[in-house]
DNA sequence: TTGAAAGCGATACCAG
DNA sequence: CTGGTATCGCTTTCAA
C-alpha cells in the first residue's frame, strides 16, 4: 500500500472524493445531525422550512447519496434478503419463479440481493452470506448444510429458508422434490401398458440434482413390478440424439421419460427419423408443459410441474423474519401432474 | 423505538448477539487488533503462534463472522459489481450469459450483485444502486439517463457499463443492437424473393424494447423497395397464434419473420394446421437459433444472436475500474447472421 | 509482539 | 428547533 496519508492524489481526472452528509451540513451551514433529521423526515423532530430547505439544496447540488453500510451499520436493521444465484445458468421456470419472488419480496419492503456465490464450497459459501448480514437468505439446492445454517442464525439471519429436495436441520424449507416427477411419469407410462422404460439423463453437468431424483421416482413407481427401467445419458444435441436413436431397436425399450420437453422432443424427433413410430413403438413423455411440446406431432405428453408463487414464499419469509423463534415450516411445494397428449 | 439501552430483552429463545471481533478478543483474553491482525493474516505484524491459535480457537467457538459492511466502511475499497435484474424474466440465452459473466469478474476478484431493482424509476433506481457504493455498476436495457450516470460516478462508482441499444454518455456501453436483427431477416427475405412481409411482435409485456427495434431493423431493409411490412401481434398461445393463422389468407403475405424461435415455432405450427405451406406460400424465420427450431418440419431458419463473451465484458470492467479517467468505450456486440434451413 | 486509539459515515440520544 | 457526541464493527497507525 502507498503511504499516501490524506490527499490521494487528485490526478487531472479530478477524482474529487464521494460527498458525506458532513460535506453536506457543512455546505449548508448546519451539524451533521441536522442534516439526517432533514434527509430522513425524522418525525420526532421538527425542523424550520428554511433549514430544510438549504439542507436538500446542499444535497442536490453536491450529488449526495447516503452510504448503505454506514447507514445500516448504525442502525443495525437489514431488510435484506439474500438468494445465491443457481450454480446452473437457470431454466425459464426457475427465471421466473424468481421474478415473481422479487416482486413479492419487495411489496414487503425487502431488498432481494442474488448474491453469485459461484466458485464457493458449502460452508465457505456460508460464511460469504454470513458477512452480509442478511436478514433472510434462500437458499436453492443442496450444499447448505446443517453447520451453514447455524452459522448463518448465530450471524443475524432471522430466517434461512431451502428450496430443494430435502429439509436442514434449523432452517425452513420448501421441498422440491423431483423424484415425485419421475414417480408420475412412470407410474403413467405402466398404466399405459409400458414395460420397457428409458429414462433419458441429460450428460450436462450440474443437472444431477434433478434428473437423479426423477430417475430414481421413475424407478419407485415401477418397483415390484416386472418392469424394468434403462437409464439413457443424452447430451442437448442432434448428434447424441441420433446416435441415441440408432441404437433404439437393440435397446428394445417401449417407452421413454425424458427428464424434461426440451429432451423429449430431441429424442423424439430422432426417433421418428429413424423410423421409430411415437406412441405405437415407443411412447415419450416429458416434463414442465412447455408450450413447444404441443407443437409437434404427436403433441407430447409431459409431467406439469407447480412451483409455489412468489408470493407464498414471501409470505413464509416475512413470516419466519417476524417470528426468528419459531417451528421451522417444511412445505412440499412441488406438484407433479401427468398431462397426457398424443405421445403416449 | 422502545428505550431498552443495551440488554435487548434476551427472551427465551436465547437471541443472543451476534459476536464482534471484540467478544473474540475478550474470549481469547487479547486485544481487538490482534484479533484483525490474526484473521486477515497481515503480513506487516507476525504474532506468536500460541496468540495465533487462541484467536483461531476462539472465533470458531463463537462463530464468528466479520461484518462485510464494517469492514468496506473501514477500508474504504470495494470491490462488488453491481448489476440491477432485468425487468424481464430473462430469457435462456440472457441467462448463460449472465452466468458467465458472474464466473469471469469471480476469477478477477470481483463479487457480483444482481440487485432487483423491481420497482423503481429511473433515476430513483440509481440512487437505490449508488447507495451501495458498488465499484462497477452493469445496466441492462435502457432506463439509466444521464443523470443516473453522473450520480453513480460521483458515488464512486469506477465503471458504468449500459448492455443495451444505445449509449450513454458518460458510460461505457456495449452496443447491444436489436436493429440489425430486424435488418439481417428482412434482408434475407427480400434476397427469396418475398415482397409482403409480416413482423410478428410479441403482445407479451417488457418484450418491446427488443421487439421495437427488430421491426424497425426490417423496416430499413426493406426501405425503398416496393416490399411492405405488416405489424403482427401475436400472444405466446396457441390460441392467439390460432387465430393469426386464420385470417393469413386476408392478410395475404408471403414471409413472416417471427421475434424470436419461439414465436416463430408458434406460427408456423399454427399456419400448417391452416393448410398454409411452409415455405411454399409463406416462409417463416425467427431468431436466437435455439436447437429446438431444428427439429420442427420445415427445419426453421433463423437468425443467430451472438452475445459478447463474458470474459471480453468482464476484462472491459476490469480495464474501466483500474482507469476510472479514460474514454468511455463503446462496443457493437450483437452480431447477427441468418442460419437459412427449410423454411425459408 | 501486543495494545491503545483514531477514524470510516450515518444516526439518535441529550443538552442547550 | 438545533448542535455536540457516543456508537455501530472493523482496520491500521503509532507507542509501548
Amino acid at each position: 500500500m502507498v503511504q499516501i496519508p490524506k490527499p490521494p492524489a487528485p490526478s487531472r481526472t479530478a477524482q474529487r472524493p464521494v460527498p458525506t452528509s458532513a460535506d453536506v451540513a457543512r455546505l449548508a451551514g448546519v451539524s451533521r445531525a441536522t442534516v439526517s433529521y432533514v434527509l430522513n423526515n425524522t418525525a420526532a423532530v421538527r425542523i424550520s422550512e428554511p433549514t430544510r430547505r438549504r439542507v436538500h439544496e446542499a444535497a442536490k447540488e453536491l450529488g449526495y447519496v447516503p452510504h448503505a453500510a454506514a447507514r445500516s451499520l448504525r442502525a443495525g436493521h437489514r431488510r435484506m434478503v439474500l438468494m445465491p444465484a443457481p450454480a446452473v445458468p437457470a431454466g425459464p421456470l426457475y427465471s421466473a419463479f424468481i421474478y415473481e419472488l422479487q416482486w413479492a419480496l419487495h411489496r414487503l419492503d425487502y431488498t432481494v440481493v442474488q448474491y453469485g456465490g459461484v466458485g464457493l464450497a458449502g460452508d465457505e459459501a456460508a460464511r460469504a452470506w454470513a458477512e452480509l448480514r442478511p436478514v433472510a437468505v434462500l437458499v436453492p439446492g443442496t450444499g447448505l448444510g446443517p453447520e451453514g445454517v447455524a452459522l448463518l442464525r448465530r450471524s443475524g439471519a432471522r430466517a434461512v429458508v431451502t428450496l430443494g429436495p430435502d429439509a436442514v436441520e434449523g432452517a425452513h424449507a420448501l421441498l422440491m422434490d423431483h423424484e415425485s416427477v419421475g414417480h408420475c411419469a412412470g407410474a403413467h407410462l405402466y398404466a399405459r401398458g409400458r414395460r420397457r422404460i428409458g429414462v433419458v439423463v441429460p450428460e450436462e453437468g450440474g443437472l444431477d440434482v434433478f434428473s437423479r431424483p426423477r430417475l430414481a421416482g421413475v424407478r419407485r413407481a415401477l418397483h415390484g413390478t416386472a418392469a424394468t427401467v434403462t437409464e439413457l445419458p443424452l447430451a442437448y444435441t442432434e448428434e447424441s440424439a441420433a446416435r441415441l436413436a440408432a441404437r433404439w431397436g437393440d435397446l428394445g425399450l417401449d417407452a421413454a421419460f425424458a427428464y424434461n420437453d426440451e429432451y423429449a422432443m430431441l429424442l423424439m424427433r430422432a426417433l421418428q427419423d429413424e423410423g421409430v413410430a411415437v406412441p405405437a413403438d415407443t411412447a415419450v413423455i416429458g416434463a414442465d408443459d412447455l408450450l413447444l411440446g404441443r407443437l409437434l406431432r404427436p403433441r407430447l405428453s409431459t409431467v406439469r410441474i407447480e412451483l409455489p408463487s412468489g408470493r407464498d414464499l414471501a409470505e413464509l419469509v416475512d413470516r419466519a423474519v417476524r417470528d426468528p423463534g419459531g417451528e421451522p415450516e417444511r412445505h412440499k411445494v412441488l406438484g407433479a401432474s401427468v398431462v397426457q397428449r398424443d405421445s403416449t
